[in-house]
RNA sequence: GGGCGGUUAGCUCAGUUGGUUAGAGCGUCGGUCUCACAUACCGAAGGUCAGGUGUUCAAAUCACCUACCGCCCA
């Protein structure tokens, strides 16, 4: 039996499949064959660092889907591939050599790349390692990178063909800072969290009177680039101030008091002051009322020479000093404690800072309204659904995108300027160039390569743009730039466009929406026909899992304790349909457990049944003919649920079916009354379905049992077999041992006892009992079994409506006995006075579905039987 | 402030057009090393389906309201 251990053990087979898969190029699809392209796109991992559970769910949902589109005969293409991941990786390799003491400075920009194509190189290898653990079927012999060479010919080309639209254009904007990172961020790069701080309260002297007019702010130190006080002008208060002055504390400029509907009258004072240059909604209450813009900051939030002492001091440190100043002044009221929600930087958190600034963007809405009729009219399904309302509220509100990033890790942005003729002060008036037809500022040169001459002036001195792209002006071309695009390659004409995208629900503005936008703009082609959101991964107090969190367990660290087959199912059991997962070991434990159940049905299917067919049987038994039609519901169910991306459902079918169905009964039958080649035939079924979710392990059996292809994966998924016999008395038989075992549980009587039972049934089930009665007796752990007889011993009954079985048992207690039958008596009562009320209510019998009526009238009728019987029973005890 | 989702057994969750006696896993309790599996087997206990109102012959399921929890956007 050494062939077949009875422990299964995930470690000694593992690795060794993965490479027979990959030697047998199972994961490489032909773009020339017959069968249905499936292609999902893998949502590229950053290679910041190690793959985390999340990671792993969202993975291996693609790698369910991908087997199982396999096995239902399409070519399949997982595209495999990584993101540079801008700002992320940037981050951390500048924190590695800051540990090491070393600046990005000193290293300057070329060599400070290299640091990072070396840590590329060095997690790019680890993830490979990770998803190869995870039993992964992607294409690795495709595999892409956001920064390679070719694909950044691609980025730049969209840049240049956008611009050429007029869809990029550099424009002067208040944007997210990272004073940290030096860099602007996307809106959606910025995170928020509530902290507790201050509102300050800070008295203006209104010019030309005695009195003040006091507003409430968090960021004290903004009220040097103040340039105008606004009030509400429904709010009586100050509705009579509009059009006044205010002298400016501490810098003593006077300011004029202006008024804006927007403006709330019951936060803080109902006053507000207005710092253009560093607030978002004062910058656009600025231009609205074309107030002037003091930028009092430096990029690295120190504060600059418009502050006159405070300059180069730290913004916090400016803050406390400026309190001091104010306090001894006399402006300031008052000091309030006030939880503010405060804008940090997604991949450092430091506080951001709003400023104004020179970035390049892209034109959404014009972008965003094809890609709302495509989801509207569902050429883009979304699951679940109720995501769609979040992606329609970004869309239709969507701004333009800042694509400049200050970095150095990313694809150069491909504007060259000339140094002659080129003068930036110049190209700042064109702020938003609003059309192809505007003119692009002389000496400017937009090019896919360095142009080596300036076309206006001649000039060879030329230098480039010094930002990046943001990272996802690279991924959203990821469906089709990986497939050959432009280019219209065998790859692109097969594969594109895509089937399936899995991704996680917190990227579908980043990303998603994105590509859906890339898409229709470059290819005129939706990038895939749909969207699966899967939820996140939480720990057991709800906390997101993250890397910084540190709350995510290494899948590799489970991975060796309780096998990739494990994690998989036991992930997959966890995953609600709608609702974040809340993580916890024990799920992964239970995946272990029903793969080493799955491995010992195998176990004594291979003992006994190795040499049968694999096909189904000539001659089945009524067993046969039972599993294979309870096996044809989990096929259909199955089948129903892959077509809704319902995964959870199905691995609990499955669970449910493989332990409750196929092992506790089935196996359990033909040991009793064996049978020839059904046990083999449908563990065969069994294995292929269950593939696409533990591959390893129905790999591993399939080869025990030489089956005919080289491998499962080459199978063909599980058809409906059409089931005639009637199967009801096998379902009563079952129905009939349950009874007798609860019987048994409830008197305590030893396991081991063999029983005598008295049958009373219908003459056709007893003829079916009478052949079957190896299967009662060997189930029930019965000895005798007597029919058509009134017992005269002491017993204990079963009341079923076709059928009374009395159980003899010498030493009963007959109190506990009459007890029972009368709770059960009352139970059935209840149920009955129930249904009989419905059934004579008139509207009812107007309205109610005839089948309804139907099924309504034998319930009473069984009730009423079991009953009777129930009655009988305890008057003869 | 606006929006979305949730509230079902001690815990984590299923419950597909309203219609058998609301299910599972884990945990608990009782009994079994029965020749595939003690990572197992057999059984049991445990639920006013958050609360309220309404629609309906019939509501965990539909509508409205309330409470609490979570998330997103401002």
């Amino acid at each position: 039996m050494e062939e077949f251990p009875s422990k299964y053990d995930p470690q000694s087979i593992e690795d060794h499949w993965y490479e027979f898969w990959l030697k047998a190029k199972l994961f490489t699809p032909n773009p020339q064959s017959k069968r249905p392209p499936y292609t999902v796109m893998i949502p590229l991992p950053n290679v910041t660092g190690r793959l985390t559970l999340g990671h792993t769910l969202n993975n291996s949902i693609q790698d369910i889907l991908i087997r199982y589109n396999k096995l239902t005969g399409h070519e399949t293409l997982w595209m495999m591939g990584m993101d540079h991941a801008g700002i992320a990786t940037q981050v951390v390799v500048e924190d590695k050599l800051l540990k090491k003491g070393t600046k990005k400075e000193d290293l300057g920009r070329e060599k400070f790349v290299q640091e990072i194509w070396k840590w590329k190189e060095e997690y790019a290898t680890t993830i490979r390692k990770q998803l190869k653990k995870m039993g992964f079927a992607l294409d690795w012999s495709r595999e892409q990178f956001t920064l390679s060479e070719d694909y950044s010919k691609k980025v730049i080309k969209v840049f240049v063909d956008l611009y050429k639209k007029g869809l990029v254009y550099r424009g002067e904007y208040i944007i997210n800072w990272c004073p940290r990172c030096l860099s602007a961020l996307s809106d959606e790069q910025v995170e928020t969290e509530e902290e507790p701080g201050k509102l300050f309260y800070i008295k203006y002297p209104i010019i030309g009177t005695e009195k003040f007019i006091t507003v409430a702010t968090t960021r004290p130190e903004t009220m040097l680039g103040d340039t105008a006080i606004c009030v509400n002008p429904k709010d009586h208060r100050y509705k009579k101030l509009i059009g006044g002055t205010v002298l400016l504390p501490i810098m003593k400029r006077s300011i004029p008091i202006i008024g804006d509907d927007y403006v709330d009258p019951e936060f803080g004072t109902g006053a507000l002051k207005v710092t253009p240059s560093h607030d978002p909604f004062d910058f656009t209450l600025a231009k609205k009322h074309n107030l002037e813009f003091i930028n009092i900051m430096n990029p690295d939030a120190t504060l600059n020479e418009n502050t006159k002492e405070y300059n180069r001091l730290d913004r916090y440190a400016a803050r406390t000093k400026i309190i001091a100043a104010l306090k001894k002044e006399g402006s300031l009221e008052k000091i309030e404690d006030y939880r503010l929600p405060l804008a940090k930087c997604e991949r450092c958190h430091t506080a951001i800072e709003p400023r104004i600034s020179k970035q390049w963007f892209v034109r959404m809405k014009v972008l965003a309204k094809p890609a709302i009729e495509v989801v509207k009219n569902e050429t883009v399904k979304i699951y679940p659904k109720r995501w769609i309302n979040l992606y329609n509220h970004w869309m239709e509100n969507v701004r333009d995108w800042c694509i400049s990033r200050q970095l150095w890790w990313g694809h150069r942005i491909p504007v060259y300027y000339c140094s002659k003729c080129y003068d930036p002060k110049n190209a700042e008036t064109n702020k938003s160039r609003k059309n192809a037809e505007m003119k692009i500022p002389k000496g400017m040169i937009v090019s896919t390569s360095k142009p080596k001459k300036c076309p206006v002036c001649g000039s060879d001195a030329i230098y480039q743009d010094k930002d990046v792209l943001d990272t996802w002006f690279s991924s959203w071309l990821w469906p089709f730039a990986t497939l050959g695009w432009p280019k219209q390659t065998r790859d692109f004409k097969s594969f594109y466009p895509t089937q399936t995208l899995v991704t996680g629900w917190e990227i579908i503005y980043l990303w998603v929406a994105r590509m859906i936008m890339a898409g229709l703009e470059f290819t005129g082609q939706v990038p895939f026909s749909s969207v699966v959101f899967h939820p996140l991964i939480r720990d057991k107090k709800g906390k997101k899992m993250s890397k910084s969190l540190g709350n995510s367990p290494d899948p590799m660290d489970l991975i060796d304790k309780y096998g990739a087959d494990a994690l998989r199912y036991g992930l997959q059991l966890i995953t609600p349909k709608e609702q974040d997962v809340l993580y916890s070991e024990k799920a992964i434990d239970v995946g272990r457990k029903f793969c080493n159940k799955l491995w010992n049905a195998a176990r004594l299917v291979w003992m006994n049944h190795k040499d049968d067919n694999e096909t189904p049987p000539s001659q089945p038994t009524i067993y046969d003919t039972w599993i294979i039609s309870e096996f044809n519901v989990l096929i259909k169910k199955t089948n129903n649920h892959f077509s809704n991306f319902e995964l959870n459902a199905i691995a609990r079918d499955i669970y449910d079916f493989v332990w409750h169905t196929f092992c506790d009964w089935f196996l359990e039958i033909i040991k009793i009354c064996p049978s020839k080649d059904t046990a083999k035939y449908l563990l065969k079924q069994i294995i292929i379905m269950l593939h696409p979710y533990i591959p390893f392990i129905t790999e591993e059996i399939y080869h025990k049992f030489n089956f005919a292809k080289k491998s499962i994966l080459l199978e063909d998924w599980p058809k409906i077999k059409a089931v005639k016999i009637d199967i009801a008395n096998v379902r009563a038989l079952k129905r009939l041992i349950e009874e007798i075992r609860n019987i048994r549980g409830l008197f305590n009587l030893d396991p081991k006892e063999k029983l005598s039972v008295i049958i009373n049934t219908s003459e056709d089930f007893s003829n079916f009992l009478g052949k079957n009665h190896m299967v009662l007796q060997g189930l029930a752990g019965l000895k005798d079994i007597d029919y058509d007889r009134t017992p005269d011993q002491s017993v204990a009954s079963i009341i079923m409506p076709a059928l009374e079985c009395y159980i003899i048992l010498a030493g009963i207690d007959i109190e506990q006995e009459r007890k029972r039958l009368s709770t059960e008596i009352t139970a059935l009562s209840k149920k009955i006075d129930e249904i009989k009320y419905r059934l004579n209510n008139p509207n009812y019998i107007r309205k109610a579905a005839p089948p309804v009526k139907q099924r309504e009238q034998e319930r009473l009728e069984d009730f009423l039987k079991k009953k009777e019987g129930i009655v009988k029973a305890i008057e003869k005890l």
